[in-house]
DNA sequence: AGGATATATGACCAATTGCTCATATGAGCA
DNA sequence: TGCTCATATGAGCAATTGGTCATATATCCT
């Protein structure tokens, strides 16, 4: 038998990892568990056509929600349910006015990241 | 009955909308819907923590499916069908050499993405 | 060819999602 | 106070999702 001889790329697979050594280098820079939920709780808002187009629409002038909801041809209580989604995770926020409550965009990275994935779609 | 004398931004919201001109502006600046569809698709397949750490784990270097899941401790099944979406969706490509499959992220402009969201979730 | 191994995929299932509908809350007004 | 309107929210439901398990495919090796 010369199994000893094996190659660190050829041990099994199952077992262990093909490359160890690749395997620990890039487990050692993998980031928290906290931070990957975070990151993937944001792209998960920005994940559905409805929050796409309530954001783009907020990128172009604050509005309250009976606007939205005439802008997306949607229910009040739908762009509610969403802009609750969307203040929980602080993307937008709120202004009462009256009766009205005005929605904007909370911070200007959300624009930047919808500009750099609007970039990605149309020119890749 | 005065009714007439109620301004363009006091008409009832049920019907048309309280800001019948912002309301036609942002119309007109909005995004198409294939557009707006291919900007959450991409966003909703960054919006899973095991997307993201494979995305990641691609950051780092190319990897095969097996030194995938043993870097995410997932069955090789589950890595596989998360690949096929990300691939579908042009974010990873694959390579065969031998029996194994190794992926690569296929374009920076994700790692960009995810650096931008990352600053988001970290320093927002 | 036949066995072993790496990956891909289909069927299935529990959990989540995005809406609707009904109703609650909160502000303006007679 | 009582009525109306703008918004928020809970319950419920159909559709989607992310995993498991079993199995198919593809490659290497003897």
């Amino acid at each position: 038998m010369e199994a000893e001889l094996e190659q660190v790329d050829t041990i099994d697979c199952e077992v262990d990892a093909v490359d160890p050594e690749r395997v620990s280098l890039v487990l050692a820079s993998m980031i928290d568990e906290a931070t990957t939920r975070g990151l993937a709780e944001i792209f998960r808002a920005l994940g559905d056509p409805t929050r796409v187009r309530i954001l783009h629409a907020l990128a172009a002038t604050e509005l309250c929600v009976c606007d939205l909801a005439a802008i997306l041809g949607m229910s009040q209580s739908a762009v509610s349910h969403q802009l609750r989604l969307l203040r929980s995770l602080r993307l937008v926020r709120n202004r009462r006015e009256g009766r009205m409550v005005y929605y904007a965009l909370d911070d200007d990275h959300i624009e930047k990241l919808m500009a750099q994935g609007l970039d990605h779609v149309t020119h890749g």
